[in-house]
DNA sequence: TTTGGTTTTTAGTCTTGTCTAAAAATATTT
DNA sequence: AAATATTTTTAGACAAGACTAAAAACCAAA
């Protein structure tokens, strides 16, 4: 597998999120907004990246990634997640100031470095956003029922996965409560009156206001099946 | 202060550590070595940095960097370094495996990323080589005597902050017995017949070959003065 | 101080990735 | 289906950073 420049990974990239978005082939103008580029820049890049076998492009239809493309996209979306939860966890970065960082350090190469880093975060399944990390292979780790807090039945266990508001006053508040991603949430009660929430974590029972529960994304732990 | 490319932030490193080595001004040929790069390549790099005010240069008479220019050195070293310590003491590479990765790593920018990272590391003052860490505004920790474990005193007590065989097998060696970066050390004795000591280590009394011992760089801590 | 050798600089070219302006292809409207 | 509008591609240029080959400056020895 070739060596590829970051522009190239950042092209390989957006057309990959374009492409999954829209489940169609990208337009050239598309990416170039994506980009903050040109449509002409973007045309050449093409070029380039069908040349490479990376990228199927035909003149004026656009352009979709081949088996090879989507398995070099998904290695620097791997990387970019991988960075985001480490700063976030690690280094206390807000959700949301962490993407122009994670959007440098995902284009570094090493592969130690990204396997010893997943180690190291223990292997999460999910960045702070709640998008899933692919592994190694390009697999993502199959999804169980993605929910906000407050859609859950009572007695449901699930894990945080992500935040819907990354504002420095959610997060300290979530910080206080010491829910953090990776979090074991069991709902013990639902309150109609107020859309207010009882929950267990960290072996206490906690209360949460309707606010606080639609901002929160959980995926629920299925024990019985599987 | 301008934005720096990664090459100018190279060229800037390279001049810092050689005008060290030297004190003297640094040639165009000296610096194309140490970059695996054409001297004419050096001469139109030095011509824009010189006009960036980050080098002073004469032709044909070598360049030595400005204080801005010393400035900007010290903090891509004190990236580089942080970023060292990060991989060994937490991703646990090989302290000869580093160098090519802090080396891209060096280059991201974000100052909080930096800070945060030297709070995480709890602010260390050397890297795994026992190099020094230029701190926020470029201050060196100004070291205490460095020595070999071998060339302490009875009673000395150091920090470990190097080592000088970065083999697999040696680390392992020092893996087993629990000795890191930042490992408390005490001589407890030295031996004349086959240059092997004796140190208090984790509270447990270990005997080391003289092999072992010359290839650990240790820092006295010095309790009287100061 | 002149000759020869080394180092450094200049001049011109290349590649990557970008841009603008103009031409070509595709879409949309009437 | 013709006219117009939009999108995409081409053509040509530019900046950064590197390279080769040749010229210029410096150094050292006879």
């Amino acid at each position: 597998m070739q060596e590829l420049s970051q522009s190239e990974e950042n092209y390989i990239k957006a057309i990959y999120s374009l492409c999954e978005e829209n489940n169609d082939a990208v337009s050239t103008n598309l990416l170039a907004d994506n980009l903050q580029t040109k449509a002409s820049s973007v045309t050449d890049m093409l070029k380039k990246l069908s040349e490479k076998k990376l990228v199927s492009y035909k003149k004026y239809k656009g352009c979709s990634l081949t088996n090879t493309g989507e398995k070099a996209a998904l290695k620097v979306i791997r990387k970019h997640r991988l960075w985001e939860v480490f700063l976030v966890d690690k280094l206390d970065f807000g959700w949301d100031e962490v993407h122009d960082v994670a959007e440098q350090l995902e284009h570094i190469r090493s592969i130690k470095l990204t396997e010893q880093l997943d180690q190291f975060l223990d292997y999460p399944k999910y960045d702070p956003h709640g998008d899933p990390i692919p592994d190694k292979e390009g697999n993502f780790a199959k999804r169980g029922k993605t929910a906000l807090l407050n859609e859950l039945k009572i007695n449901d266990i699930a894990t945080v996965i992500g935040v819907a508001d990354g504002s420095p006053s959610f997060l300290q508040f979530l910080d206080k409560h010491k829910i953090q991603l990776g979090s074991e949430v069991e709902l013990i009660a639902a309150f109609e009156f107020d859309g207010s929430v009882s929950i267990r974590v960290n072996n206490k029972e906690l209360s949460l206001s309707k606010i606080a529960a639609t901002k929160i994304c959980v995926e629920k732990i299925e024990y019985e099946n599987n």
